[in-house]
This record gives structure tokens, C-alpha cells and sequence, in this order.
DNA sequence: GTGAAAGCGCTAACAG
DNA sequence: CTGTTAGCGCTTTCAC
């Protein structure tokens, strides 16, 4: 029986350029031009090499290459988020966009772990992607202008400040707006938001809704009570509203899963949405669009979002543009069935 | 002013390990023992290797790293679908172990490109990841086989039956029982399922349930209409169904997806569930457990779906194993409120 | 067009 | 423990 050197632990031994250039009767730096697709490349020897590529069976190896050239081609992603159909629909617009550029897609997510973000951008560095694109992330802003002294970074969905780093989000004010001069157009007045807590972009819809309260003369009415972006975070705080005993009569979440864990509990209630007290949500994520949710939200251009991510950060890596880009994509109402007047005579007294 | 050969393009020029070594007053092979947390390496020295280091601001090139070392210590997952938590909640499952192993993780989706999943793992095998976790891929066996004769393969949700692949799904005799059983119980005969079309493990699911029926001495009312692991699906066959005017009493959704798309279609129509029908979904993702969906389905353990990828991802990299493994985790039914005892009178005459 | 030579930044023996 | 010597597999001048 003949040994078989061509298996390591009975997979395919790597073939390398000079096995192909020996089995094609060429140098390597010919086999090197036509993988890398060089016009000045006689048709004849390329075919030569393709197929003495295609006998031995033979992958360029990408680091090597990357090594020589110092480029990837690559650009990472940041998914503060895997559960949250919102970034997915964000990642439709990038992978659109990256496919027809040319580009590589990285996806780095940090489910929970201790320093997860800041270890999963860590990685992407050290890979070298030529550009980092950090969706909802909740990495301080102190990491995020660190990391952008070694590559172009582009951040979605929250914002940004650093000269160096380029922001996506919808315009916020002008959302938040939509949404309580919607609630307050039906007559409420008590509105409370239920907020993102530390998460991405958390604490600049906060501010917008107090400022869009005052801005409809109810700043007296201002409240809000801590969540997070999850369905968990809106049913626990609808939880204790519950048991405070002092409920508003309309409820703007911080995002759609938040509304649908307030709207879950306060069904456990027994009260009725938007009989008892109206619900909004943000994001408009295809939960919102169920008959049974029928969720009246504001809605997120999530795959221009996408898209725009891309374009900016191809254009820092090509040194194309060295200002600032601040994109703020416009948001709109998705008025449903969760909206309503408010209670004749509230339900709870205060 | 001084010229700043420190900055390309205002960003950081990347410092060698050459240089550490320079400031250092040490050699190279020294300065890679230390990042390497090599034990042979005086306090002393390490000290003032890491000292020059963060002085300089150094990076390990990892590229340069795997070339050299020809070690990755990294895993590829492709996924895909983004969409579905109900992948996200084994990529849980997968970070914690990953972790834990000291591997990182690259994820490669392959939103609905062309050619999308087999173009994202040939760039997670150019990469050179050592080992690859396909969760619920559409690939084609042979593209899936052909891949595994490069680096260890664990496929996730579908089943497989390469000799050098594994595989990891629940049980689906038993889960398709549990549903069938589970309405039969409730005195269904009448038992439609719409499934998940092209998508990974949709044919096994299609055939348990046939197999299922048979068991139940419902051969004769094994009904199958197509969908695809979606809620536009599971809408559209609902429409379809509702079209035809030959409703069943019962229907097994290929996922909570298409269940989810059912009922929004059926709840249109006006029907009421599980008064006029019963539905039962798949996976148990977070949506199921909604109050106002109150979804009665299949538990997948997803998170021990993703340890035990990485486990046997791992111990095939490791070469601690080389026969196949077949592991097949067990499903529960979660009985909700969308199942009840079928219409006394069927609603629609044969 | 084509080939030779010189690295990319790091790891991996192997002497000392 | 420390430094020297070779590469890893590819790209990239630069002559021919």
C-alpha cells in the first residue's frame, strides 16, 4: 500500500501556488497574476494554469495573500445583536451593497459575554478588515474613537461625535415628534416613555421624547421608567406600573420588542390596548405588522440604513472623503390598532 | 512642524514586532514568546517587552500570526437566516462554549445572494477557520461534502449523512409524534401540515409527520401544502387553504414562522383559534410564548444545539474523534392556548 | 508578457 | 532563558 501524502488526517493537503506553477510549467508569479484575474496574461497560459489549478484542486490561501497585500477586502460588522430582527434587516441593506462593491462581510456579535463587544472588535482588528461597521453598539464612545485610530468605522443606529467616525441613525427628533403628537392629537396627555436603559441609542430617544413633550406643552408630563431593549425589559416595566397603581394613558416603548412585552403583561391584566391605555412602539420589525400585535410604530428605513453604512465607510477606506458623514434617515408613523383615545375618566387615579 | 511618519492617512502606522523588540532592547523571537504568554520568559523581560509594547501602542498582526503558525483559532458559523431567533439562540449556545475553548468565532450569513451561502463559506474557508458550523444551511449535500474534505464540519438543524460530517438536531420522529399525537389526542383526524419547503431539515419534518400519521392510523389524511420557514409562508398557504374551501381542523406549522403567518391569515378570515382550527408551531422562539399568539409547539433546546456544535466541531479539529456524530437532543411539546378539540360539525364539507 | 528576488509580520525549531 | 535561522504562501517591484 502506497502512502498517501497528499492527506493530514484524511483531509486535502494544501496546494500551493508553486504546485500549481510546477504542474502548469510556469513561475509562480504568473499563477499568482492569473488568480488575481491580470489582464496582461496570455489567454493560452491562463487557461494552462487555470487548469492545472482545477486538477490539483488548489485555494488561493487568503492570508497569505492578505499578508503580501495588505488589504482584505474585508469589512467587519459589529452585531450588538443577533435576537433583534431590526439589525437583521440592517444587515439585508449591507450585505446588498457590500456584494456589488467587491467587499467581504465579517460578522463579529458578542452575545453577553464579560467585554464581548470590545473582544469581538478586537478580533475584527486584528484581522485586519479594512473597515468596521458597528451596529447598535454599546461600546463606550472612548472605545469606539480608539478603534477608529486604526481603521474607518462607521457606526449605525446611535450617535457619534468623533471627527474621526462616521454616524447612521433616523432622525430622532423628528420621530419621537411623530410619535407624541400622535398620542397627544388623540387627546392624551400622560405619556410615558419606557426607555432603552443602557442600550444603543437609548439615552438620545429619551431626550427627544422629553423634548418633543415640551415641545407639545406637556412637559409637566414627563415620566420614564427604565427598560432595556428587550420584551423582557417592557413587561417587567409594565410590571411595576402595574403595581404602582399609577398608570399613564399611553405608553411610548423604546422599541417594538419593548411595546410587546408591556402590551403581553398589560393583557395579563386584564386591561385593553388601546381601550385602557395606548401603546407605540419604534422600529416597525415585522412583529409590529401582526394582526394579533397590530403594534402602531414608527418605522426605521433598516436597509437604507444598511446600504448607507456601506457606501460611507467604502468611501473613508478609499480616502474618497475625510469629513465627517452624519446621516439621519427620515423615520415615519405606522399609525395601527394600538392607538386610541385615552379613557374617559382615567383608570386609576393619581 | 514636524513631519509625523506615525500616521498614514491619520491613522496609525502599524508597529512590528521588530520594533517592540527595537524599544525593548530584546530580540524579535523574544517579543513573540511574551505575546504568546509563553512561560519561559523572565518577569523581568516580559515586563519590559509589554511595557515597549503598550508604549508603541502595538498589535499582534493576527494574519501574520495564522500564516506562520498556521492556526486560526477560529470557527466559522454560517447562517442562514439572520431573521430567525431561533438561530440566534443557538449562536448562544456557540459563544459560551467557543469562549470557553478559547476559539473565536466568524459568522458569515448569506442574505439571500445568489450563490450566497457557497460563496460565504468559501471566504470563511479561504480564512482558513478550522472548523465550520453550518446552522440550517440550503446548501446542497454535495457542496456541504465537498467542504468537509478541508476542515471538520458540524451541520446544525439538518440532517446529514457524510461519514465525515456531523450532525446535530433534535429528535424529529419524536417531535412530529408529540404534535400528531398531541391532536389526535384532542380528537383531530383531519391534521394539515404546511411545510418548510426547501429549507434545512424541511423534508425530514415533512416525512415524520407522514410517518407520524400513519402511526396515528391517519394515513389517509396526510395532507401536505407547501411553504417555506417564513410567516409571508405560512400566510400564504393559510390563503391558499382558505381558497380552496377545504379547511383541515387542524394544521402543523413547518415553524412558529409559518404557524405565526397562519394565524395572522386565519384570524383575517375571521376564524377563530383554535375554535374553528388548531395550530401548532415549531422551535418554541420567544414569539410562541406571547400572550396574544399563546403558540402551542416544539421545544428545541437551541442553546444546547449550539454548545454541543462547537463541542463536536471542536473535538474533530482536535482530531480527539473520527467516526460521525449523530447527536439528536430531545424535543418537548409546550401545549398553549392555539390548540383545542376540533369543531363539533366541520366547518367546511368535504 | 514573464521570471527572479525580496519581502509582508510572525512562529518555530535549534543551538547556545 | 535567549538569539539565530528558516520559512508560512502569496504579492510586488523590476529587469528581461
Amino acid at each position: 500500500m502506497r502512502l498517501d501524502t497528499d492527506t493530514v488526517k484524511n483531509r486535502k493537503r494544501r496546494v500551493t501556488m508553486e504546485d500549481v506553477a510546477r504542474e502548469a510549467g510556469v513561475s509562480r508569479a504568473l499563477v499568482s497574476l492569473v488568480m488575481r484575474d491580470s489582464p496582461k496574461v496570455s489567454e493560452k497560459r491562463r487557461a494552462r494554469v487555470l487548469a492545472a489549478a482545477e486538477r490539483l484542486g488548489y485555494r488561493p490561501n487568503a492570508i497569505a495573500r492578505h499578508l503580501a497585500s495588505r488589504r482584505t477586502h474585508t469589512i467587519g460588522v459589529l452585531l450588538n445583536e443577533l435576537h433583534n430582527p431590526f439589525y437583521a434587516e440592517i444587515m439585508d441593506g449591507v450585505y446588498e451593497v457590500a456584494d456589488g462593491l467587491d467587499f467581504h462581510v465579517l460578522i463579529g456579535a458578542s452575545s453577553g459575554r464579560t467585554g464581548g463587544e470590545r473582544a469581538t472588535v478586537e478580533t475584527l482588528l486584528d484581522l485586519r478588515v479594512e473597515g468596521l461597521i458597528l451596529i447598535g453598539p454599546r461600546l463606550p464612545a472612548s472605545a469606539v474613537v480608539a478603534a477608529s485610530a486604526w481603521i474607518p468605522i462607521v457606526v449605525v443606529a446611535r450617535p457619534m461625535r468623533a471627527p474621526q467616525v462616521d454616524s447612521i441613525m433616523d432622525d430622532e427628533r423628528l420621530g419621537t415628534r411623530l410619535v407624541v403628537e400622535h398620542l397627544a392629537g388623540l387627546g392624551h396627555r400622560r405619556i410615558l416613555h419606557i426607555d432603552g436603559g443602557r442600550g444603543a441609542g437609548a439615552a438620545t430617544r429619551r431626550a427627544c421624547y422629553a423634548a418633543a413633550m415640551r415641545n407639545a406643552g406637556l412637559g409637566d408630563e414627563i415620566r420614564v421608567v427604565p427598560g432595556d431593549y428587550t420584551d423582557v425589559a417592557g413587561a417587567r416595566a409594565a410590571a411595576r406600573l402595574l403595581a404602582s397603581g399609577d398608570l399613564p394613558t399611553a405608553i411610548f416603548a423604546a422599541n417594538d420588542f419593548v411595546a410587546t412585552g408591556a402590551i403581553d403583561q398589560l393583557d395579563d391584566a386584564g386591561l385593553s390596548v388601546p381601550g385602557d391605555i395606548s401603546i407605540v412602539g419604534y422600529d416597525n420589525i415585522f412583529l409590529a405588522a401582526l394582526r394579533r400585535l397590530a403594534l402602531t410604530t414608527i418605522n426605521q428605513p433598516r436597509a437604507d440604513m444598511g446600504r448607507l453604512a456601506v457606501r460611507t465607510l467604502v468611501e473613508r477606506i478609499e480616502g474618497t472623503r475625510s469629513k465627517p458623514a452624519r446621516h439621519r434617515l427620515a423615520p415615519e408613523l405606522i399609525v395601527r390598532d394600538t392607538t386610541g383615545p385615552p379613557r374617559v375618566g382615567t383608570l386609576v387615579r393619581r
